[in-house]
DNA sequence: TTTATATATTAGAATATTATAATATCCTTA
DNA sequence: TAAGGATATTATAATATTCTAATATATAAA
């Protein structure tokens, strides 16, 4: 396999390594959210915010819709939230795990 | 949501986010694979390849054997080689997207 | 027990990422 | 067209990541 597709693969993962890309990631699983109304949700400033929705809008996403001043960011690629459920599932079956463990650690 | 699984959920992410960690995932796909052999077939120092399989260790993806002075690693979650095809997936599709854009653009 | 081989760990330099602050742009309405 | 609200962009400081070089550890062979 290429070094290229590694270098872009890995690239286009980094969707997920931030807490708040996840967060907005969520919030727009309900449907459409504007920037502010995604900055108020996140607790997180509105330039911040942009920023990170830059990002998701670079990378397919989401796609923006303009009304008026107001912008509303939505879902662009589906595929991306199977992906990021996947993941979650992952964590989840972590945790599980290591729960397990420290209550068997503790019988003993 | 709580904050701290958006925390986590970024966290175990970061595994996808090194060209190098994926090409060692790819290898590790068709089987077992020692250190050295790794290191060769990345053409990466034996250091750096210790340092990416420790992080993989650490989050679980992979599992060591050691048998004599090698140690042979392998996927111990083979949920995580679903989540890492499905982005690559994801990418190709994008490729392919700008692909037909480019194009449709040579045309006019 | 010395030497060689395989792997792991640590320190540090180079680079990348994230959040904040300041500012710019764009749209609406008075 | 001036003012205000919504969003985007830019510079920068703080932090995190990655690689290299050096060293440590552990096993095997001589």
């Amino acid at each position: 396999m290429d070094q290229k597709v590694y270098e872009m693969h890995a690239e286009i993962c980094k969707i997920f390594t931030s807490p708040k890309r996840l967060e907005i990631i969520d919030n727009l699983r309900e449907g459409e959210r504007s920037v502010s109304q995604l900055s108020e949700s996140l607790k997180t400033s509105q330039s911040n915010v942009s920023q990170h929705l830059a990002i998701l809008r670079e990378k397919g996403v989401i796609a923006p819709r303009k009304e008026g001043s107001t912008t509303y960011y939505r879902i662009a690629n589906p595929k991306i939230l199977d992906a990021c459920r996947l993941m979650r599932e992952v964590l989840f079956e972590r945790l599980e795990k290591d729960r397990k463990i420290a209550e068997s650690a503790a019988k003993r």
